[in-house]
RNA sequence: GGCCCGUUGGUCAAGUGGUUAAGACACCGCCCUUUCACGGCGGUAACAUGGGUUCGAGUCCCGUACGGGUCACCA
């Protein structure tokens, strides 16, 4: 063995600060739990002022998707969840594609093989489950092969994986950041194949060989690698490196029973933002599904979770999605926004219904801003400016404001020719007008303004009152709706 | 089934031996009001269970139940 390349492979690790990475399978999908954890790893990097690696786990030669990194490097984008490592970018460790790294996990197999932490293994592969189950509990004929028999038979070109020599005695114990002290009898771990018969590591060798090598201080994963976490101790050991931190986090659920899934239709980052969400409002929320930072507080930035985040706040069991939170977060976010700019998020969908250029979409903005949950919502709340709906002299009955047919044909006869006669049409003159035709009445000013609204609208509920509809409908048009009123009413 | 892990209101959760067991979403009621919202006020609702330890347990220990994970040449 070339003892000189090992040593240069540990010297290039880089030293001293905090490194954590995001290690996706290219499956073309981002789903919740992965932005999760995506986002959490990041947090750990960026409040430790340390450096976030990107790194593709690609070893499952039989799953590969087209484009699926780039779905991943989109995310991220949008996310700003940005790293200073990475395929696109490079570093001093690379390469951070998996499959580009072929070459290296073989080399560290066999430093294992001659330590006597690994061995070669030629037997078929296992075809039912119940082959699978016994070997490799210690029961693998191939464990007890000399290592010259074994060297033979490879060289000869017969096909092996190589599995971990785990002890028969004893019990390994590891360390979780967020579950502490796990220990488990050496005898109820498996060897596990590390190299698989087509020369590509398995998913468990590949962590444990490129965190080390790309001086990973910080490994976060889903609670599913928990079980097999004291074989990467093992390893740790038998090359005799240091254990990195480890903090599993239990998964995002859909319901009591069952984690988030693509198959079971439950939305992805990308879905999300499709259906209306936005970006900092799905961070927010995904932040703390199954994260606290102990306050009452629960709307921070993505500088106010990287300046306050603690792993130690992670929870130890599964958080179930509720999208009616994440609902409410979004209008929060919407709410919080500057008026331009949530002008310019919902002028598309302000457009999808309203064509009339006429119709200032910034002003639209204005009524909607404040009741808007989501975005994909904005088109349905404006179908009556384009064209007044057909409705029902039944919608001037209102009870509140003590409005009915009569009532409302009364004060639509005495509004059209106050409108008629104003030369300013904006919300100060409009509410004058109605306030002092309410006045002048002796009824209250939701009299004057159920039966305008209705009559500008065509509908009960609507985006802004009276006076806001009139303003942005125009004088001609809202007049034109009031006199189609007045003939409904006759 | 073996091994590992978890369990505070419907949901997210605070809580690290002494609290009237926070807060948020959802739900209900009231108020504000030109509709719906927004906002304000209030309400319903929880420590899975049985034993210990202790003056005292949601907090510590053991058992039970329920749930999840894992037991792949997938990650």
């Amino acid at each position: 063995m070339d003892n000189n390349w090992f040593e240069e492979m540990e010297r290039r690790i880089p030293k001293g600060k905090i490194r954590t990475r995001f290690a996706p399978s290219p499956t073309g999908y981002m789903h919740v739990g992965n932005l999760r954890t995506a986002l959490y790893t990041w947090l750990i990097a960026r409040h430790g002022d340390g450096t976030f690696i990107l790194r593709i786990e690609d070893t499952d030669q039989g799953r590969l998707v087209e484009g699926a990194v780039d779905v991943i490097y989109k995310t991220m984008a949008q996310c700003r969840l940005d790293h200073d490592e990475g395929p696109d970018l490079g570093g001093p460790v690379g390469p951070y594609i998996q499959t580009e790294r072929r070459p290296l996990y073989g080399k560290y197999a066999q430093l294992l093989i001659e330590r006597g932490h690994a061995y070669r293994c030629f037997c078929e592969k296992a075809e039912s489950e119940e082959d699978s189950g016994d070997f490799g509990r210690g029961d693998d004929p191939c464990r007890s092969l000399s290592e010259q028999e074994a060297q033979r038979r490879a060289d000869a070109g017969e096909p092996f994986v190589v599995r971990q020599r785990i002890p028969h005695e004893g019990s390994t114990t590891f360390h979780d950041e967020i579950f502490g002290d796990i220990t488990v009898e050496n005898a109820t771990l498996d060897d596990q194949v590390l190299i698989k018969r087509d020369g590509l590591p398995t998913y468990n060798f590949a962590n444990v060989v490129d965190d080390h090598l790309m001086g990973i201080t910080h490994v976060v994963r889903g609670s599913e690698y928990l079980s097999s976490a004291p074989k990467y101790n093992l390893l740790y050991e038998g090359f005799g490196w240091e254990i990195p931190k480890y903090v599993h986090c239990s998964p995002v659920m859909r319901d009591a029973h069952n984690k988030m899934s693509k198959r079971h239709g439950d939305p992805s980052y990308e879905d999300l933002i499709a259906q209306g969400y936005l970006t900092d409002a799905v961070l927010n929320y995904v932040a703390l599904l199954g994260w606290s930072p102990g306050g009452e507080q629960e709307i921070y930035s993505l500088d106010e979770l990287r300046e306050i985040f603690d792993l130690h706040g992670i929870s130890k069991s599964p958080a179930i999605f509720d999208i009616e939170k994440l609902r409410y977060f979004n209008s929060a976010y919407i709410r919080a926004m500057s008026p331009e700019a949530f002008a310019a998020v919902a002028e598309p969908y302000i457009r999808q219904a309203v064509k009339n250029e006429a119709y200032d979409a910034a002003a639209i903005a204005g009524l909607l801003q404040q009741r808007t949950e989501l975005l994909t919502e904005i088109p349905e709340k404006l179908d009556f400016f384009d064209e007044l709906p057909a409705y029902d002299v039944e919608l001037f009955t209102h009870k509140k404001s003590k409005s009915d047919a009569a009532s409302s044909k009364d004060v639509l006869e005495k509004i059209v020719p106050v409108f008629e006669a104003l030369e300013a049409w904006t919300d100060e003159s409009l509410l004058a007008a109605m306030v002092s035709l309410a006045e002048g009445m002796g009824a209250k000013n939701a009299k004057v303004m159920w039966p305008v609204r209705i009559a500008a609208a065509g509908k009960a509920v609507t985006p802004g009152g009276a006076v806001e509809i009139c303003r942005i409908l125009g004088k001609d048009e809202t007049l034109r709706r009031l006199r189609i009123a007045l003939e409904k009413l006759a």
